[in-house]
DNA sequence: CGCACGGTTCGGCGGGCACCGAAGTGTGGC
DNA sequence: GCCACACTTCGGTGCCCGCCGAACCGTGCG
């Protein structure tokens, strides 16, 4: 046995993690960012609360989720952005397939619609807003996407103008590209597109609709975007 | 059900495919980046041929795997480099493990080290010395870590002049991280990583050890290596 | 204090799947 | 044409695991 042959248990334990289709739920429901509680989750998975229960000791087991324990709530969130990133990824290599399905109902239409529109990945913006802003980076010459993924200095410059401060976290990237599954496109992840995530939603530039991951830009949302990279209304519908 | 659910099915598919031991060994074997056999790959997980046959069904079909037949021979390899960064993100978030066991016998032990001092994953360099490429392209200022990961200008000028062109493909970036599993750090992939790691091999630079992954660096190499970016012999050992 | 409620533990059930060996199919060599 | 060989197909077996309901535990509210 070579050495590499260590790694297939933990692969494949890994993979099993999040190869159940409740779980999958689960972590899918999770890339919001946010806690959830164990009865939000089992409701949303359709599993009874003591199924859930065991799942959750799982993926905590595993290192998938990180715990909360406040009364008798048991809040759950995605352990850190590198799972966030995995979910994320393994998802956009299915996509291919959801892209060719159509959403049946009126009301999952009109949801995935919004959630098209613009939606919060993980800690960073997504959907129409989140191309929107990178293609508007990258055409101002502020991001570099020609030779890679990275902010350039005079992104760095916009950055610091803008009043959005980038502070440098342990090994995590300033900028990263992340696919984005409904638009089949890379947008901006990493420090950077936490930090202008975070600065839209405190700003007021956008807000969440009800407690979906879905996001909607405010007026002063779109004059602050057309003012700071010249995004256009139309961009953003 | 919101939209998002639509994933969680075929997430948990994808995953299920990774999730079985004998299917990630082929997994992690093919990270070499050629194409196996079948019975090859039934000897090196240890099970029996006719239920190899089987697991590699299953992962053409789920387009993990393309498969090429010769004769009598059927030949598996890794569908694409998406593929690839995939398997290898999920060997990376498993890794921290694996670092803390020590392998146990000589043997293994040996050829571990041979993997750790240079290899190929997938189709570019990985181990001491691909980080050392990476960190040499670094400091001099060809490739940009800092604000994400890409080539700067002065980096294509050096691709250029070393005569390794360059053909952007699709959709696959020019430079991209890979998170090295035995180093714990980035390094060079996408096609630059990949048309390096070929002029590598082609130019006689390294040479394939065996039928392993793991490469040696030629006396040819380290002279190449030393006067095009100044990396001293001593990083590669 | 007692009830309601969120979460967990346990036993039992059922389905799915990885495994093997044996028989079958097709290729290539002698 | 025959045999050797690589791979595949097919039953059969056994294990693993996701599911539920019921009983249990702790928190918080009235």
């Amino acid at each position: 046995m070579t050495e590499k042959d260590a790694g297939a248990p933990g692969l494949a334990r890994l993979a099993g993690l999040i190869a159940d289709e409740t779980r999958a739920a689960c972590l899918l429901a999770l890339l919001d960012g946010r806690a959830w509680t164990a009865g939000e989750l089992a409701r949303h998975a359709g599993v009874a609360a003591s199924t859930l229960s065991e799942h959750l000791g799982k993926l905590v087991a595993g290192g998938l989720l990180a715990e909360e324990r406040q009364g008798r709530h048991r809040y759950v969130r995605l352990a850190d952005d590198r799972v966030a990133q995995l979910v994320e990824d393994l998802a956009a290599q299915v996509a291919p397939d959801a892209a060719a399905r159509r959403p049946r109902t009126l009301r999952a239409s009109s949801a995935g619609s919004a959630m098209a529109r613009g939606r919060t990945c993980y800690d960073h913006l997504a959907g129409r807003l989140g191309i929107a802003v990178t293609d508007a980076l990258t055409g101002r010459g502020l991001l570099r996407q020609d030779t890679g993924f990275a902010l350039t200095d005079a992104g760095l410059g916009w950055f610091d103008a803008a009043g959005i401060p980038l502070r440098p976290t342990g090994r995590r990237p300033l900028a990263r590209a992340c696919l984005d599954w409904t638009e089949r496109r890379p947008h901006l992840a990493g420090v950077a597109g936490a930090a202008l995530c975070r600065h839209a939603l405190d700003a007021g530039w956008c807000v969440r609709i009800g407690s979906e991951r879905a996001v909607k830009v405010t007026s002063a949302g779109e004059r602050a975007l057309s003012r700071l990279l010249d995004i256009g209304a139309a961009a953003l519908r």
